[in-house]
DNA sequence: CTTTGGATCGTCT
DNA sequence: GACGATCCAAAGG
């Protein structure tokens, strides 16, 4: 498994999440294949956390690409995003990044299984960006981390499985704004897709 | 299988 | 003080 260059995150969202697709996701003994992803474009989006500006929270997003942004939500839940966008052509970075929602786990399963004792069945372990976490053992200390960096507490790999020629499109899950954007990708007919909305479409 | 409501706290207004 | 880029158990079909 080859960790993917730092060029491949400096594109915009919209470029790099479908490329994402089917790459590996590194994290100590786990590892878990990207089946579903979607896009948060930043400045132009009122569903990114970074619509209305850097704060403290969203920090990473406005750095250079390829870091990893985990933020806390409702109380309980992480959700770990790649940092993405424009560097070079932007004069300044525009908070672009890509939500990883969900993987096919690959190696590690014992670990995940320990982390997430709520799941019943194998298949339920990654299938949502806050179960992910929880099975990876992501939080806030890992924001900011560098994903190009191979043997990193956490980084993304690429094991030669190219991303789907024709990936899955839906809007996005979950949000009150910009809810008709089609800026979520996944594996058809994956069962570690999130929800009920595995079909294509 | 689907639907529903509660949990829980950091962040920003 | 309100609200989440969510998850889970419980209940009904």
């Amino acid at each position: 498994v080859k960790a993917l260059p730092r060029s491949f995150y400096a594109r915009p969202a919209l470029e790099v999440a479908p490329d994402l697709l089917n790459k590996v996701v590194v994290a100590g003994p786990c590892r878990g294949r990207i089946v579903e992803v979607e896009a948060y474009m930043g400045s132009i989006d009122p569903a990114s956390h970074a619509y209305r500006g850097r704060t403290a929270r969203n920090a990473t997003m406005f750095g250079p690409p390829g870091h990893l942004y985990v933020y806390f939500t409702y109380g309980m839940h992480y959700c770990a995003n790649v940092v993405s966008g424009v560097t070079s052509q932007v004069p300044r970075d525009d908070g672009q990044a890509v939500l990883l929602r969900a993987l096919a786990p690959l190696a590690g399963l014992d670990e995940m299984r320990a982390r997430r004792r709520a799941a019943r069945r194998d298949r339920d372990l990654t299938n949502g960006p806050g179960k992910l976490c929880q099975a990876l053992g992501l939080d806030r200390t890992h924001d900011g981390d560098d994903l190009v960096v191979p043997g990193a507490a956490v980084w993304v790999g690429d094991d030669g499985v190219a991303p789907p020629e024709v990936p899955a499109r839906s809007t996005r899950i979950g949000i009150s704004v910009a809810r008709d954007e089609p800026w979520r990708w996944f594996v058809a007919g994956d069962p570690h897709v999130s929800g009920t909305r595995r079909a294509s479409g």
